[in-house]
Formats: C-alpha cells, structure tokens, sequence
DNA sequence: CTGAAAGCGCTAACAT
DNA sequence: ATGTTAGCGCTTTCAG
C-alpha cells in the first residue's frame, strides 16, 4: 500500500503538501494540487486511516454491545446504527455479549483499547457499577446505566395500550405471558404499565413467567397450557414479545384446542411476524430508537451535553387477533 | 488514557521494559515484572490498539460488508460471523451496501483505508471486476468474484432434493416460486437443481419469478393467485426462501382459497419462521458457512493458500407442509 | 536484564 | 505556497 512519502516522492514535493491538500488545509497553487492529485492516482493512494486516527486521537468508530445479533429485535437495531454511523461518517465494530456478563465486560475495555470514540450498549450486567468509572462517551440502550444517557421507547405507556386494547376487546380476566426480566431493564414498566391500566379499568390478570432460557417451543406451549387450564376464567392475553407471541400463536397443539379463537390476544414490538401472522401489537420505534442513540453519542463525543433520558413513543397496530372481538363487540352494541 | 509512558515513568523503567511486559518478549526479571504490573494497575493501562496496529501492520479487524443486517439470514451469518472473529480474537466492523451498488463499492475501498486485515463479502454487484486489482484478503461469500475465494451452501443439490421431495409428496405439476436473480448468484443454482430433478422425475413445473423490490406481501399473493388460476393443475410448490413461504402461507386471502391444504410447498434457507409454520424446507448451514469464511480469510491472512470453493452440505428437513402427503401416499399404497 | 533510539503513517506547529 | 520537524503510542533493533 502506498504511503504518503510514496505520493510526496512521487508528485515532488513534501509530505505536509501532501497532506495538506488530503485535508484541504493552507493554500495550495493549482500546479501542485494537481500534481499531486495525479501521483495520488498512479500509485492508488489511499491514506491510512489507523495512522489519521493514531495522530488525531479519533477514531471515527463506535462499538456496538448487544447480546445476540440474530435476534429479530437486536439485528434491526443493528440495522439502523449502522445506517445512522454510516450517515454521520462513523464506522461500526460489532460485539455480542452473548448474553454472557463476563463477555460484555471483557468487550467494553476491548473496544476501549481499540479506541473507539464511542459506546452504545445493549448490558445485561446485574451491577452496571464497573461502567461507572469508565469515561469514555456511552449511551445505553433499554435500560440505565448509572451515569450515562439511556434512549428506550415507552414500556410504561406501551402496557397500557395493550391492557386498553384487551378491554376494549372485552377481556376482563387476561393473561401476561412474558419472560422473567430483572427490575432494571425499562422492558419492566411494560408490566408495570399492563397492570396499572388492568387495576383501573378493574380488570383481573394472572401472570405466566418463563425463564429466558426454557423458551423451547414446547415448553412454553406446556406451561402455557397449565394456566389456561388452571384458570379457566383467562379471556384475553397480552404477550410481552412477538416472538413469543408467534411460538404460542403457531403451535398445532395451541390451535387445535381453540384456545385462539375464542379471545383476543396482543404482542409487543412490532416486528415483521406480526404482521404475518395478523397480530394486533405494540410497536416500538427500533430504527428510531437506533437512531437516537447514535446521534445522543456523536453529540456527546463532540463534548456537548445530552439529556439524560430519551423516551420514543410506541404505537398500537390494530389487526385481527383483537379487531374480530372490538367488532363484534360493536355489533352487538347495534 | 493512560500511556505506556505514563507506565513506564511510574514504575520507574523504560518503555521497551513496559513494551516487553506486555508482550512477554526476552528476560524479564520478576521484580521488574511486578513494579510494572503494578504500575499497570495503578493507571488503569490498556495498550492503545491503533498504535500498536500501525506498528505491526495487522490491525487484527475483520470487514463485513452485507445488503442488509436485518434481513434473517444475514443477520445470522454476522452472528456467525462475529462469534468466530471473537474466537480467533479479531475484532469486526460491519458495513451495509443497502444493496446499493456504489455503496457496496465505496465500502470495500473505506474498509481497506481503515487498515482491517480481510474483507468477507456478500456482493450485490453486477461486475466484480473492480475488486480484482486489490490485493487484500477477500473471502465471497455465495457467489464467485472473479480472483478470490467463495464459501456457500449446495444450491444445486437443495433444488434437487426440494423437486424430490415434492415428487415423494405427490407433486407432478409443481410451482417454483422465487425472486428474478443474476445467475451469477450461486443461488441460481438452486433452480437449476430443481428444474434438472423435476426432468429426470418427468415433472412439468411452472415458474413464477418476482422482482425482489415487489415484495410487498399483497402484491406477491396477488401475483400468486393469478398463477393459480392460470395453471389450475398446479400440485406442488416450491419457494426458493423462507421469508417469501411465510408470507405466501400466511396470507389470510391464500389460506381462505383453500389451496394449501391440497398440496404440499416446501420452502428453503432453514430459518426459524419455517419450523415455527412447520412447514418443509430445505435448510442452509447459515452458521458454518460464516465460521468456515472467517477460518478461510485468517489462513488467506496469514499468508496461506485456501481452496478456491467451499460448498457447504444442505439438509432436508421434513415437515407438515409435506408430511402430510406423504403419509396419505402411504397409507393409500395399503 | 534493561535502555536509547528509530520508525509505523500521519498531522500540525513553526519556518521560510 | 511549501518544507522541516516533532510527536501520536507503540514495537523492535541495537547497545551495553
């Protein structure tokens, strides 16, 4: 690879004019720029940004943290960050912690050491304390992170929705089916919300926890199918993701039992599956939220202040799963 | 950020002392090792991994340049991907072509500026002629580029094995429906396997092909119908991905013809949404063919021959969508 | 066993 | 308008 002595050699002249004109810094005669312009062509000159990034101490890169990539959440996260990087002319390395908190430790100082200007984290660590006395720029992403900026949609409100919409499909005793989620993640008001809106509108709900690791198909099927049977009064279901939505909504043994036709049910996300699958959900603005999170660090590597919480509004999407019991709930109102 | 300086003055030797430490070269005496170690600790030192990558000329960071990250096969293949650079301790910075073509271009040359030891490349380009006059490692992934190597799956095989199994399920007159693909695409081959089987079986099969921009799912069934109707003898199907099956299977329009129930489909790549509709496919090693590129690119990076192409096996794996037919096949036989 | 010094490719004063 | 030089943080001869 051609360096920038080879260019000065080449075109005659001195590696500060060389450089220079790569910068378009000083005043530069038009003879000379094109001289250089031309040895930069003959040789395929192409500057080295490790060394730019070495001299100037900025890298341009930023280090993504999440715990899988092939989640359909995280990868169109992923998705997006790298568009934004790519927009503002940042590079992306990728890391997945696989949800291993060893892993995302070992990570963070990795991308540390590799001089990234920047973090966007995806953590879940128990005691995110360690970041603390970390000072290079970091926003965390679905969660707080003591003493950095975090960017989430709004799991409170988005409980809610979904609790309004049951009701308004006229499911007075529904279920919460979802995967345990420790305190910290903001995923948690989703619940919270849920069953806040429940309690006002003097619904009751039962509550099927699983643990994140048992969600092979048919297992949850399995103790889904418990509590339906254990309580049999359960006339709607709120599924705090689509993908677990789309395990219980496709499973042969589900349909067979009809379980799916006799009460409206809803998932969270917005992902592409419900769509297909006609599920009525909560979505949450993921591009966006990528988005955000990438300006929120620019901002701040340029050393500027950010706000310390940015909450993106989710929306509800009306399909089927609910929409058949809102109409016939109409219809019997006529 | 500390420096190796700062290291070396606070433990009161020289830099090359500190540098060797760190690199575990020539004598050390264990007092001098420990000062420094201690030292190390004080600081909170971490190597600066850009310089030491413009020293050694070995950045020790793979690229990965992919159409999209949130589409299911690719983002698991950049899972596949980063856990394999992870484990042969390289680090990846991930870039999107969007499937533009000049994006995919500008990429390439901006990895390479960025000093990464190898590319992994999943090109959309119509004449890779342009990467043939770089020299850094480059590894393509399912398709040929002219002067580097490729890993895919066994294309031609999975078509064969797809015409086979729908013959086994009964199919005479079977659809092929799939996206409009450069032959130059290896993924070509998947109908060439499929047309060539259904041949040899004596079977006569219909072809349907989208442009890949017109895949909003009402415009794809709308196409499909129209075959449908067109060719009432069709008795079989085959979708040459995933992603298109689920949205052909799932469509309320489709399902409410009836037409799936009276014959068998099979889809192709091997990604959840497939078993989740239990429906056959034929299924891609998607995991190990990002683990056998980055083990080819590290051996082409350290200076090693590789083999030009590397075909990954595929497997059938049977399910409802085909099953069924079958069995009923069998059960007549008796 | 340890240190001094050159150099990786580049930028940024400081000269002229 | 252009060149000279120091230095970014590190590794690696070469001496001693």
């Amino acid at each position: 690879m051609a360096t920038i002595k080879d260019v000065a050699r080449e075109a005659d002249v001195s590696i500060a004019t060389v450089s220079r004109i790569m910068n378009n810094r000083g005043a530069i005669s038009d003879k000379t720029r094109k001289k250089v312009y031309e040895a930069m062509e003959r040789l395929h000159y192409q500057p080295n940004e490790m060394a730019r990034a070495l001299q100037k101490n900025k890298s341009n890169i930023i280090g993504l943290v999440v715990p899988k990539i092939d989640y359909a959440f995280f990868s169109r996260l992923t998705d997006a960050v790298e568009e934004s990087c790519h927009n503002f002319g940042y590079k992306l390395m990728i890391c997945k912690s696989d949800e291993n908190e060893e892993r995302e430790k070992e990570l963070v100082s990795m991308l540390q050491a590799n001089q990234v200007d920047g973090i966007l984290l995806c953590s879940r660590l128990g005691d995110t304390q360690i970041y603390s006395e970390n000072m290079l720029p970091l926003i965390s992403i679905d969660r707080e992170v003591e003493g950095f900026s975090s960017v989430t949609s709004d799991n409170y409100s988005g409980g809610m929705k979904a609790a309004r919409e049951l009701f308004e499909a006229g499911s007075r005793y529904p279920l919460i089916l979802g995967t345990e989620i420790p305190e910290y993640m903001y995923m948690d008001q989703r619940y919270r919300g849920f069953f806040e809106e429940c309690e006002k509108k003097g619904m009751k709900c039962t509550e099927l926890r699983i643990k994140q690791q048992n969600l092979s198909q048919d297992e949850l099927v399995f103790e889904f199918l418990r509590v339906m049977e254990k309580n049999p009064g359960i006339d709607g279901m709120f599924m705090t993701g689509d993908i677990i939505a789309a395990k219980i909504v496709c499973h042969k043994k589900i349909r067979e039992t009809g379980i799916l036709e006799r009460m409206p049910y809803i998932g969270y996300d917005g992902l592409e599956i419900s769509q297909l699958l006609d599920i009525t959900t909560v979505s949450q603005p993921i591009y966006e939220i990528g988005e955000c999170a990438v300006e929120l660090l620019i901002k701040k590597i340029s050393g500027k202040l950010v706000q310390e919480r940015s909450i993106l509004p989710v929306r509800l999407i009306e399909r089927e799963s609910t929409l058949k019991f809102k109409q016939k709930k109409d219809s019997e109102i006529k």
